[in-house]
DNA sequence: GCCCCGTATGTAAGCGCTTACATTTTGGTT
DNA sequence: AACCAAAATGTAAGCGCTTACATACGGGGC
């Protein structure tokens, strides 16, 4: 397995005749040289096979023209979107994306961040905003800008890319509560370090006293994030004497393990029973029912965070927050209470 | 947006009061440091919370601990939890994973391996084995290991960490065959530039024609991989005279797809239709009825690819190729031929 | 034809680490 | 106490690039 060395900046400055200070200016089109010495150099790049070595250019530069990612998990759809539309953007810019995922641990994903960081990943994109204060001040420290994805806040210091889940949350279930349903049950991701489900949990909290009209008290299930977890929340809610006739989910995997459960159980979806979903992925279509969701624009968050980045890095001062819209999905999940 | 500049070995060194070379030993565990100046170290790089410079260390250790797979897409379920164990297991024995896809598009296949390549990936994974011989000498020139995953061909060259498609696409369509159905219909992937889709559908053919009892000629569509476009498949597939009494599809995402327009014309499954699918993702439990399907050993496989590729790396030698089981998963949607 | 200035190119000093090799220390033997 | 090998530590030479600064070049304006 032995090898000739790899050709270096040298080589081609030695093949082009020129010095290596102009081949690095070619390769950064940093400007200031002539177009026929750039070919030369280009000539000479090709015919050598020449590429960079990652580790000098870092070196040298300090910076890795690599932005890191830390979501809660690859293994399901939620965030697959968004970081896909992510990375495209990136790369169009010449950006490498390095993702880790913590399983919505937060001392893991503390270990994650200082692991991207120490690999030389020049800025970061985390999901929502609570993490120790320790965190922040470690990358303040490094000097490391960073966006909040897939949650929003007003006056923070932050610059967060996303929606609003609590405004989005209130307003499906204000659409649940119009449609006469006065017994509401809840299902949700896991509050424990995950900020867009309380926020999500609040929303409905809002629209239900708002509206001045659930009878009971409002029965609110944590669930993991799977489809299994879903099925089980929702027979814990009907376990109730006087059990929901109608079930917000805070994601649509929990909402559709909920509908496959309902209907295993006899229940007709939604004229027995109405069930909503959260981010609108694409198992809410599969169901069926399908599912009546919260839209979530995946790919413009990816993008907007991608394009907040790039900028943070070019011109080295903080950016806005980037506030996007979400939007109700009418399918056939939701229906009308039932008159009594 | 200034700040101090951050710790170096130097520094640490320093503080420690030993030399740098010592620290690095540290750093590395590379042996022959007392327990007590080891301690010492420790203590100092704690007190300026040093971390190491990813490019200094590439640049000198020619080594990144980086290792980058490049695979069709992460927008979908099949390859998320195998890179999730690989990528679990990359980190347990502290390598970086980068991720790049490629669409399921050759020319940007190509383009990615380059790029991780040159961004000092230590070696790759890369999915199935279709690609030019270009590819395979430019991975050769530079000493990069790799291992292909999700597939596997005996006697090859290449290292290979995965299932034999055909073979278990075989299984399962005896399986179907031995039901009674003697009309099959195919959905699968497209074929163009993915070897696994190829590889299932010969196997298809094999069983078929051990049994020799096809009674029309085999259709075998080709769709994208969403549910949609199983669904539009399923229709063409109907669209014949003579239309098949079982589909067997090149994947789960189809079959799910199929099933659930299946129910939408009114056809029960698998009393009218049986239909199934391939690679058991989470969705396939969640469509009802159930579906019947190939099992995959997601997690094994990229556990095992984790495990060559760092022994590659550590013996710089080839590696035997690994076949993993597959079996089929019997749930509700593939049922006996109705006599006639 | 000379001067000046803006632009193109060259020179060389690091960037922060690893590691081969040199040197010192350690502790067991005699 | 002297000796010696083995183990621990130190020294310093790069790794391949970027970039501040120095130098060379070229073309108007006088």
């Amino acid at each position: 397995m032995s090898h000739t060395p790899l050709p270096t900046l040298q080589d081609v400055a030695d093949l082009a005749a020129v010095s290596t200070a102009t081949v690095s200016r070619c390769l950064n089109n940093s400007g200031h040289v002539t177009e026929k010495t750039r070919l030369k150099v280009q000539q000479a790049i090709q015919t050598l096979g020449y590429s960079p070595n990652f580790g000098a250019q870092a070196l040298a530069a300090k910076r890795t023209n690599t932005i890191g990612a830390i979501i809660p998990t690859m293994e399901n759809a939620i965030f697959a979107r968004g970081m896909q539309a992510f990375q495209e953007t990136l790369a169009e810019n010449g950006i490498t994306l390095i993702i880790a995922s913590c399983s919505y641990r937060p001392e893991l994903e503390e270990e994650q961040i200082r692991s991207l960081v120490a690999r030389g990943a020049d800025a970061l994109l985390l999901i929502g905003q609570s993490r120790p204060a320790a965190t922040y001040q470690f990358l303040a420290r490094r000097n490391i800008p960073y966006v909040l994805a897939w949650a929003h806040k007003k006056e923070s210091q932050h610059c967060y890319i996303g929606f609003d889940n609590q405004a989005a949350a209130q307003t499906i279930t204000r659409q649940v509560l119009e449609l006469g349903h006065r017994n509401l049950g809840v299902i949700v991701g896991l509050t424990q370090n995950n900020d867009r489900a309380r926020d999500r949990i609040t929303g409905i909290e809002h629209a239900i006293a708002d509206y001045g009209a659930q009878t009971a008290p409002l029965q609110v299930i944590e669930a993991e994030y799977t489809f299994q977890e879903g099925a089980k929340a929702l027979d814990q809610l009907l376990a109730n004497p006087s059990p929901p006739t109608a079930v917000i989910c805070g994601n649509d995997v929990l909402a559709v393990g909920a509908v496959k459960r309902a209907k295993q159980l006899g229940l007709a979806v939604p004229e027995d029973l109405s069930i909503t979903g959260f981010a609108d992925i694409e198992v809410s279509e599969l169901i069926d029912p399908e599912l009546t969701t919260v839209h979530v624009p995946h790919r413009e968050m990816g993008i907007a965070a991608a394009k907040s980045l790039i900028a943070m890095l070019k011109t080295q001062t903080p950016v806005e927050s980037h506030l996007l819209e979400t939007r109700i999905v009418n399918r056939q999940s939701l229906g009308p209470a039932k008159p009594h």
